[in-house]
DNA sequence: CCCTCGCCCTGCTGGC
DNA sequence: TGCCAGCAGGGCGAGG
């Protein structure tokens, strides 16, 4: 399941092949995964050059010279597939350079996105409106964090997944980062101590950034665009471990917030 | 505005 | 071996 840390190493990977690239030939090979394509994807992308990649919050992108960036969500399942031997069920948007690589989006569960929007205007971009700031850019502070959580009841955990609040955190890497800074994820998020938030934004951008390095995490259907896998998940403390020991001896507990697994440790989580 | 819940989709896993 | 329930979960809309 691709999160910021996925999907930096996603655009990482793709970037080798597509930075500067003219593109040939595209196949979009169905209508639609979340939502429709655009209906121009295939012409606005033929004989576009790519000017450069980047990232904003999970979604990848892939700039063009033609003053238009596709946008692609990976959802839940999706994957860039890099110079694949052959074609696959659920390879359902071919991407071949000039220079004769071919780049192919997988998703299986069908809950991602591709979309093509003005590069200029891509800030005021529906998706990224009201986005909150990167967890690793320098607008990510205790100070936001403190602003974003007063009056707050709801529970810190689902609160770190809505994307108004940061941007790029899903479940697991929420899981991680209240582990490591001690917060107990069904705390009320406007009762926690200022001394706690304090530790939470350097709890989360630790984690990332270990994550990115390692080259993302891999849960079933998710790897790299050249293949392998990413080897973060060997690196979790909580996320998929329930029952399992703590470092701090307590056990690792799974409960259901909002729908959806949590991971925690009651004992060194307050 | 705040909060919770359910749906979208497919494939894998575990229980019987 | 087959069948089926449960689970994975990001984003979004509905409803209280």
């Amino acid at each position: 399941m691709p999160e910021l840390p996925e999907v930096e190493t996603t655009v990482r990977g793709l970037a080798r092949y597509l930075d500067g690239a003219r593109i040939a030939r595209v196949a979009v090979n169905r209508p639609d995964l979340r939502r429709p394509f655009p209906v121009d994807l295939a012409q606005a992308l033929t004989g576009a050059t790519v000017t450069g990649l980047g990232r904003r919050a999970k979604y990848g992108l892939i700039h063009t010279d033609r003053a238009r960036t596709m946008v692609f969500h990976l959802g839940m399942s999706g994957r860039w597939r890099i110079e694949p031997d052959v074609l696959e069920k659920h390879d359902h948007l071919v991407l071949e350079t000039q220079a004769g690589h071919v780049l192919a989006l997988n998703d299986a569960r069908r809950f991602g996105s591709v979309d093509l929007v003005d590069t200029a205007a891509l800030d005021a971009w529906g998706p990224f409106a009201a986005l909150g700031p990167e967890p690793l850019g320098d607008a990510f502070t205790p100070e936001h964090l403190t602003g974003a959580f007063a009056g707050r009841l709801a529970p810190v955990k689902p609160l770190l997944l809505d994307q108004r609040i940061v941007a790029g955190l899903g479940n697991i890497y929420v899981c991680e980062a209240l582990h490591r800074a001690g917060i107990r994820p069904d705390k009320p998020a406007g009762t926690i101590a200022a001394k706690a938030v304090a530790r939470l934004v350097p709890a989360i951008r630790a984690v990332l950034a270990e994550s990115i390095k390692a080259g993302g995490s891999t849960i079933r259907d998710y790897a790299q665009p050249n293949g392998e896998l990413g080897y973060f998940a060997a690196a979790w403390r909580v996320y998929g471990r329930e029952g399992e020991a703590c470092a701090c001896g307590g056990t690792v507990s799974r409960t259901v917030q909002g729908g959806r697994s949590t991971f925690a440790c009651a004992r060194c989580q307050k």
